[in-house]
DNA sequence: GGTTGATCATAA
DNA sequence: TTATGATCAACC
């Protein structure tokens, strides 16, 4: 069961705050769902579960998940102190065709424009459908913030048009990372090569690193 | 114990 | 294959 679109930021906010304390299982319940035992196999179940809470649009477009409303949305799992316990997924990389392409016409800077956070107890010993749901997070960059994430992202791209993608580890980047984004390690893409014509690299994702996340929660909450 | 690179499910 | 939703698990 889907819930409908929510027609403003107040309504979708206020099925957000809804949700503070609730247990995934008691949200699992009112759509009959089943819940995982874990999350080997089923990575974005929580993610698809609060976006049928919030009644987010389905789809793997390349956009907000409320369009309408210049949101988009992101569960984090945190641990007991609050501190998030992964980093989180931004977007796919554009590996070719990247030639003029800016920081404010990118889809990181489109995306985290606006992102309603919704932290989720993610510790493994607790069983999922025991945990938590917890306060939501409406989120916007702040100056300080969004130079670091410009920042980030130049340098990744530049690398990339320079067909250095392969020379791009995780520890670029002080908010933003690149990381591989595939079904294993043996896909491929097309991307820049040294010389400027084509060659196939494993596909890559933009991440938020955890003390960038860890800093919005903070901020949030005091 | 935190992070990096690898991986899982699914839709179009 | 590329996009979404992410977490897993080996490694330092």
């Amino acid at each position: 069961m889907m819930n409908s679109q929510p027609n403003s930021i107040a309504e979708l906010m206020q099925r957000a705050n809804d949700m503070a304390g609730v247990s995934l299982g008691d949200i699992a319940n009112e759509h009959q769902l089943n819940v995982p035992d874990n999350l080997k196999r089923d990575k974005g179940w929580i993610g698809q579960l609060i976006e049928m809470e919030l009644g987010a649009t389905a789809g793997s477009k390349p956009q907000q998940d409320f369009l309408h409303l210049g949101v988009e949305l992101k569960t984090i799992p945190i641990d007991q102190s609050g501190r998030p316990i992964e980093t989180t997924y931004v977007t796919v990389a554009p590996l070719t065709n990247i030639q003029g392409l800016t920081w404010e016409n990118s889809v990181v800077f489109h995306k985290l424009q606006q992102v309603l956070w919704i932290p989720v107890q993610g510790d493994r010993s607790i069983p999922v459908a025991n945990r938590k749901i917890g306060t939501p997070v409406l989120w916007s960059p702040n100056p300080e913030q969004l130079t670091a994430l410009q920042q980030d992202w130049e340098e990744i791209m530049e690398m990339i048009a320079l067909g250095q993608v392969e020379k791009v580890t995780a520890r670029h980047g002080e908010a933003l990372q690149l990381r591989p984004k595939a079904a294993n390690s043996h896909s491929l893409t097309e991307s820049i090569a040294e010389n400027g014509l084509i060659k196939l690299s494993n596909p890559r994702g933009f991440y938020l690193k955890i003390n960038f996340t860890h800093q919005i929660l903070t901020n949030a909450f005091g």
